[in-house]
RNA sequence: GUCUCCGUAGCUCAGCUGGAUAGAGCAUACGCCUUCUAAGCGUACGGUCGAGUGUUCGAAUCACUCCGGGGACACCA
């Protein structure tokens, strides 16, 4: 429809399509379109009041002109049968498009640090890539998700090291997370006394590189625990599988090649002893270090090397921190260096960092915050409240689990994504305003009022779509480009944003009016209407990996 | 110091590929359940869009300068 409207408006005034801007207005009063007419003023030596005469004269639609714009009406009940049995009909698949049909698209996220508690730092990493990865599938792509484990550095050295100095293998069988992480924060206590021991780590790390047998035990069962206890994260979230996880360590023998690359297009330089590649406005990458270990932007270009080769992506996405930007500057320049044409298409999908109380949640000296207890925090704060409502609630611990997990994914998802955001609980898991409970309040409203729907056709005789019903069913029928609009910004929180602002117009409707109506064909329509809403709503939330609750 | 991101209502944020009187939620005050889930809906209150200059028919939106805050910047990832 709005393709047509501007190719319409374009052949009509005879002007490049380009020129034809198509907005919703900023008041929904004024119309469903709009069309600013000012900037054909110029080309056509006529005042925009003229133009937007001349157009509401000659196009065929029903429209007025206020202000130089165009004002576009649409068809009401033509519009409202079309919205309404598609997404009945289409359920699950509404909004499905061909956006990125025929691509392959990549996408990095999530990647905790084996040996390490999954933290609330990749928290942002997961639920930012999940959602991505839902949205490209929505849109066509062929999506291949890699969790690109942090399993390989000089911190297993550091670890092997403290492990075999102060590990107790009791406590590594019972608790393997939490003993890991002990000795790791003890092996920082006691380096910052002596320094040497950063020596003895960087030591380890060498011999894990040059695959000695007792270096590469520890590091094997060091990752099969982690691996174990990230699923259960996972498991809360809804994530199922990646596509891949493959970490830094499979590139462990894939970086000599990359290095020979380097040298042979004569973009290798020695300074102060480290082996770098001088690129043009920032600075230099360090590729090796003076002791010849290798470093992570040198496993990262050969990851995406790799990639490329194994997946031929027509786009990659790294879902990594804001803080990471000038390495992925560093690693795109190192690519076009080499002479690929490629790094356009790869992606720093960058996020904002969790703040609690105004300061960075950390993983150092033993600070950081583990993921999996916050999700429990919030399942069981979200039981209580639940509880409050509503006493006699079936299923308790399901409900109190989507709408506790949900919670903190809506509210990670909701604002854009570049923004840091204050983490706290209590605001999260508000049953009131902009949150994800809102959303699934929502959605179990509408459910428990289609009990009442007898799924008979009914007509469009005499049935009045007001300003409320009509705000609802524009919203239904702008999915779709929402979604496309979310891919193309890579942002999740324009569709997170579409179904608050869907949400309250449901809400609005619901509170004006009686769905139920005593017309059977009226209140067939409606609640056609209340389930096409519904089925958006758990469409737009399993975008998000939130799932709806039906009672609540 | 250099680069970069951010600065909109008391608080948290939308709006930013320029367009019509700058919008939500929270907080505060009031109102709406004998009928479909009040976790909702409504009304009121609340803004020099950090400051300034420029570009433009038009700037919260673009450019430049300044102020304030975060982050990155050579052997961590």
């Amino acid at each position: 429809m709005k393709n047509k409207i501007i190719s319409d408006i374009a052949s009509l005034l005879n002007v490049d399509k380009d020129l034809v801007k198509i907005e919703y207005p900023k008041d929904r009063t004024f119309g469903d379109y709009a069309i600013p007419c000012f900037q054909f003023s110029k080309e056509l030596h006529k005042s925009p009041i003229e133009i937007a005469n001349y157009l509401k004269e000659n196009l065929n639609y029903e429209s007025n002109v206020v202000n130089g714009y165009l004002n576009i009406f649409m068809n009401k009940v033509e519009t409202t049968k079309s919205v309404i049995s598609t997404i009945l009909a289409e359920k699950d698949d509404y909004g499905n498009n061909s956006y990125g049909a025929g691509k392959n698209i990549v996408i990095e996220y999530s990647s905790p640090n084996v040996a390490k508690p999954f933290g609330m730092g990749h928290l942002r990493s997961t639920v930012i890539g999940q959602a991505l990865n839902n949205i490209s599938k929505k849109c066509g792509y062929n999506v291949t998700s890699i969790n690109y484990l942090g399993d390989y550095g000089t911190q297993f050295g550091k670890l092997i090291y403290a492990y075999k100095k102060w590990g107790n293998e009791d406590a590594l069988n019972e608790s393997p997370l939490d003993e890991l992480k002990r000795v790791y924060v003890k092996f920082h206590e006691e380096a910052e006394k002596d320094p040497s021991l950063d020596d003895e780590g960087r030591m380890w790390f060498k011999k894990l590189e040059e695959n000695d047998e007792e270096a590469l035990k520890y590091w094997k069962y060091f990752k099969e625990v982690s691996i174990k206890e990230f699923q259960k994260t996972y498991d809360l979230l809804n994530i199922n599988k990646f596509d891949s996880y493959e970490g830094e360590s499979y590139y462990k023998d894939k970086m000599d090649p990359v290095i020979d690359e380097l040298e042979s297009k004569n973009l290798l330089k020695i300074s102060e002893g480290a082996t770098i590649v001088e690129l043009d406005g920032i600075v230099p990458a360090l590729i090796k270090r003076s002791d010849g270990a290798s470093l992570y932007i040198t496993r990262d270009i050969a990851a995406l090397l790799d990639r490329k080769k194994r997946y031929n992506f027509d786009e990659i996405l790294y879902v990594v921190g804001n803080e990471q930007s000038l390495h992925f500057e560093q690693v795109k320049q190192i690519i076009n260096k080499l002479g690929y044409d490629f790094s356009e298409n790869v992606k720093h999908i960058g996020f904002g960092m969790l703040l609690l109380n105004g300061k960075k949640m950390s993983t150092r000296h033993g600070k950081s915050v583990i993921l999996k207890d916050v999700l429990d925090e919030s399942i069981d704060l979200a039981k209580k409240y639940i509880l409050e409502k509503n006493p006699n609630i079936d299923n308790i611990n399901e409900v109190s689990k989507k709408i506790g997990v949900g919670a903190v994914i809506f509210n990670d998802l909701k604002n854009y994504r570049i923004n840091d955001i204050e983490f706290n609980l209590e605001d999260t898991l508000r049953f009131e305003g902009n949150t994800g409970p809102y959303l699934q309040y929502t959605y179990a409203r509408i459910n428990s009022l289609l009990s009442n729907k007898q799924n008979i056709d009914f007509t469009y005789d005499n049935i009045d779509i007001d300003e409320n019903k009509w705000n609802l069913i524009w919203s239904l029928a702008k999915y779709e480009e929402t979604i496309i609009t979310a891919k193309e910004n890579n942002d999740p929180s324009i569709i997170a944003k579409y179904l608050l602002d869907l949400a309250a117009d449901f809400n609005k409707f619901y509170a004006h009016e009686r769905i139920v109506d005593d017309n059977v064909n009226y209140a067939e329509f409606k609640l056609s209407l209340c389930e096409a809403v519904a089925i958006v709503i758990k469409n737009g939330l399993g975008l998000l990996n939130i799932d709806v609750i039906k009672q609540m």
